[in-house]
DNA sequence: CTGCTATGTCTACGACTGTAGACACGCTGG
DNA sequence: CCAGCGTGTCTACAGTCGTAGACATAGCAG
């Protein structure tokens, strides 16, 4: 009751440099989906992490570098969509619709890339973690020819659900019914998924690049 | 030859007020499309229409004032999509997929959109210039039920392929063949055209959970 | 117990931001 | 001609940003 001053029920950061880097870099992740890259400061992600800003640039080195560790973390444990074509637009529509639910906040990869991407050094980061992560393994994932791309498609379809519905928030589709959105979502992805009829079969005469 | 100082070609700036508002709009929307709203600052919108930069505020009153006005300057003119059903999903894949080459660099109000939809007060005069200038306009063009949500699903497509091939600027999409990524859009924009076997599209006027 | 080193904090700096008030100047009405 | 007013600029001020160097302290080795 006295100005004592620990700190009750967790550890007082009992000087643990590990744990210490690891609250830093999950304070990071949080505050960058939130607001931003250039919304969230340094002082902001220490903050989270109960220490203070000099810290986070003696672990991290500068604030451009915790972004990048804090957007590999972000992308890395997250399965974007199923490994099982099969059931890939299923299962990718029914959670893209709950995640973006009005009343579920997450901290999803998506919205950390969406709120951060207007800087050009934070957009350069995002994007080669995109393609560590999540590129190549949808791309392993979708059958048919053009993967990469029809890959890259989905992505953004994701990214633009996003977009409308948690950033922007549009009105319609923020007050979509899930069930609603999931059909109209799978109609689409299979689209994408399915190898449509591409007349691209026979080349065209389109700029030359075959595009592999 | 001499130290003319007045600058050749347009006008040295005549003291003109409605001009020169007009010239600080124009700078406007060329700056927060390419930098976004907090990456764009009122020195720097000064500096591209050859003013200071008090007065920009003294003609906009703040920068989120010139702003909301910068948004419906970009918004306000374009035909997003076209007003025919019949060729709407042509017409809009065909100028997406131009529009979005690696080459062209137009001053889209979708570009602008994405790289200030970080900033929460940014986040909420774009939801309002959407609502104003598409939205609308989006669901009338639209057949079938449901159509104001589909339209906004429309538009989450559209600022997909925008942030990834021109923000991020994911390589794959970036890279895709004009007439490839022509044909793919096409076929996801009619999923959203066509009026879906929706299951649920008895019912109207239900912004409720109630399907399913 | 004593001292050393890793761990964390404090103070501060230079740059940049949006904005306010005072000042200067060009154009137009007499 | 010259006075006035609208048009544009200058200086400045709080505030925040990322970052650097000096300082303090906790926890373990001896």
């Amino acid at each position: 009751m006295t100005a004592d001053t620990d700190e009750s029920g967790t550890a007082p950061r009992r000087r643990d440099a590990s744990a210490t880097r690891e609250a830093i870099l999950n304070s990071a992740v949080e505050a960058f989906t939130r607001l931003g890259y250039d919304g969230a400061g340094v002082r902001e992600v220490a903050g989270g992490a109960g220490v203070t800003a000099m810290l986070v640039n003696r672990y991290f080195g500068s604030k451009e570098q915790l972004f990048a560790e804090a957007v590999d973390r972000s992308f890395a444990p997250r399965t974007v969509v199923s490994d099982d074509p099969s059931e890939l637009s299923a299962q990718t529509a029914t959670t893209l619709a709950a995640r973006t639910a009005p009343d579920a906040n997450d901290l999803d990869p998506f919205l950390l890339m969406l709120r951060s991407a207007a800087n050009p050094r934070a957009a350069e980061i995002i994007r080669a973690g995109i393609e560590k992560h999540v590129g190549r393994r949808l791309a392993d994932t979708l059958p048919g020819p053009h993967a990469a791309p029809r890959g890259e498609l989905l992505l953004a379809l994701i990214a633009g659900v996003w977009l409308m519905r948690k950033v922007v928030a549009t009105p319609a589709l923020s007050g979509m019914s899930q069930a609603d959105l999931t059909r109209q979502l799978q109609d689409l992805i299979e689209v994408l998924v399915d190898t449509p009829p591409a007349s691209s079969g026979d080349d065209d005469a389109s700029d030359g690049i075959k595009s592999l």
